[in-house]
RNA sequence: GGAGAGGUGGCCGAGUGGUCGAAGGCACCAGAUUGCUAAUCUGGCGUACUCUUACCGGGUACCGAGGGUUCGAAUCCCUCCCUCUCCGCCA
């Protein structure tokens, strides 16, 4: 949510910022007119309820027989009052509504664009191997090591589901330890093992709903959200809370799997294990001081470029440009991992600061001054990383020409110490 | 799932339908006092919106959430949520 007095005394600002999103303006002037109705409404109400406050203290001190005449009055103010409570209702319900629908402002820094092609690089470390055979995508990799199988996850759930098997499902499993002892050992993150269904209250605090719900699983029944991503439940965990200055900035980590319905993406990377329904990540959140968020950034994509560069696989970092802004995100960087077998540059992570955006709708603050006014602080997140791309990498990265997989070395301490993944015991 | 108890400020805890934003205590902050520590005394000590706005000060809302009764609700009624105890069930 954006700061409503923002609005109110930054209309134009605000609107040309929006505008560089490819957002158009006509939201804010909504907002504005039903914030200034809402304000005239809420002194009128102010006004009738200290008269009402008054005048009965007055009534309950009068003698019985002089109260049945003010009584009528009385009732009157309370009749006018209750009307104005409910267009009171009303016009907040809209206001938040439409508060709710605005997606974040860029950073300043943000280069201007309208799609992923106004995307930059900003930089690139290690280099495509130059191999001598022809590299195999990890599918075909998968099938002939046995340790991703295709056809019986499509059995299972159905399209965009696999299973991983043997050294795969091991692979994967050491990736996420290795992920998590960095993180929490040598990044100082604190791991959390959270909820993977959130409330409506919890998704909609980080700015998935209202507008995305038709990309969250949900159960009707109970009324709960399978979480899109881990950043769901680390942002809201101090929801409401007024957070005590010193313990900025909080760094938070947990590995989870995540649920999308990958229905705006449907027909696309249908092949492999890129985009399924379900799939494993390790996240980063960081709740931090206001003026440091913009560094913070950029710690956050050197831990989560860290990673990239101890599986020693070539990766890159690119800045996304407005236009390819998430909802929530003032400022994003993207990691991409080199997959020879597909060919292309994977986006392996996604690192945003937030600002005060999930913050305000999640009501957490903090004092930055003792005994000052409150303050809403702001939220990164990142992902370190996404395990199937990760994966993918590894394996494509690894191949040798007889079709086996060297194992990373830093993953070699938690596969108990093989070197190599060659066909072994299958579904 | 069944039965019962309960949800009040950072915490504990009082609260006959009106003078309760809410006693009292703890914690915390400032000042005073004091060889140090500690203790004692005095004062302060929720959030948000808003009026005046330099300051002082004022108004309104919030006592789990939402409805209702009433001139007036923390207090009465209804619904829901949550916590605790007992029983049942279960990985």
């Amino acid at each position: 949510m954006l700061d409503i007095k923002l609005i109110r005394e930054r209309a134009d600002y605000v609107k040309a910022e929006l505008s560089r999103a490819g957002v158009n303006g006509t939201e804010i002037d909504a907002i504005i007119a039903c914030d200034a109705e809402r304000r005239r409404l809420q002194f009128e109400l102010d006004e009738l309820r200290a008269r009402r406050t008054r005048e009965s203290k007055e009534l309950g001190r009068l003698a019985p027989e002089a109260r049945e005449v003010r009584r009528a009055e009385m009732r009157e103010l309370g009749e006018r009052i209750t009307a104005g409570e409910r267009r009171m209702a009303e016009i907040e319900q809209r206001l938040t509504d439409l508060m709710l629908s605005v997606r974040n402002l860029p950073r300043p820094y943000v280069p201007t664009g309208s799609s992923e092609a106004d995307n930059r690089v900003v930089r690139q470390e290690g280099e495509p191997a130059k191999l001598d055979f022809q590299p195999l995508p990890h599918w075909e990799l998968g099938e002939r090591l046995g340790i991703i199988d295709f056809e019986r996850g499509v059995k299972l759930s159905g399209t965009r589901f696999y299973l991983l098997t043997g050294m795969g499902a091991q692979l994967e499993r050491a990736l996420i330890a290795f992920m998590l002892d960095l993180k929490t050992r040598e990044q100082s993150y604190l791991e959390v093992a959270p909820p993977l269904m959130v409330t409506t209250e919890t998704a909609t605090s980080t700015g998935h709903l209202p507008k995305n719900a038709d990309t969250m699983y949900h159960d009707a029944e109970d009324d709960f959200w399978f979480i899109p991503t881990a950043e769901v439940p680390l942002t809201s965990i101090y929801r409401g809370e007024i957070l005590d200055a010193e313990r900025l900035p909080i760094y938070l980590t947990a590995y989870t799997p995540c649920f999308r319905r990958e229905r705006m993406s449907a027909g696309r990377d249908v092949r492999g294990i890129k985009r399924g329904h379900q799939f494993d990540k390790v996240e980063m959140v960081k709740l931090v001081r206001p003026e440091t968020s913009d560094e913070e950034l950029q710690l956050l994509v050197e831990d989560a470029c860290e990673v990239c560069r101890r599986l020693e696989i070539p990766f890159r970092v690119v800045q996304l440009c407005t236009g390819d802004l998430s909802f929530a995100s003032a400022a994003t960087y993207d990691i991409e991992m080199w997959a020879p077998g597909i060919g292309e540059w994977l986006e392996v992570s996604s690192c945003s600061n937030c600002t005060d955006f999930q913050m305000r709708r999640a009501n957490i603050r903090y004092r930055p001054h003792r005994g000052g006014k409150t303050e809403f602080v702001h939220a990164l997140n990142g992902s370190g990383l996404g395990l199937p791309r990760t994966l993918i990498a590894v394996l494509e990265n690894y191949q040798q020409p007889d079709g086996s997989v060297v194992i990373p070395k830093v993953l070699r301490p938690y596969m108990n110490g093989a070197e190599l993944i060659r066909a072994g015991a299958r579904l």
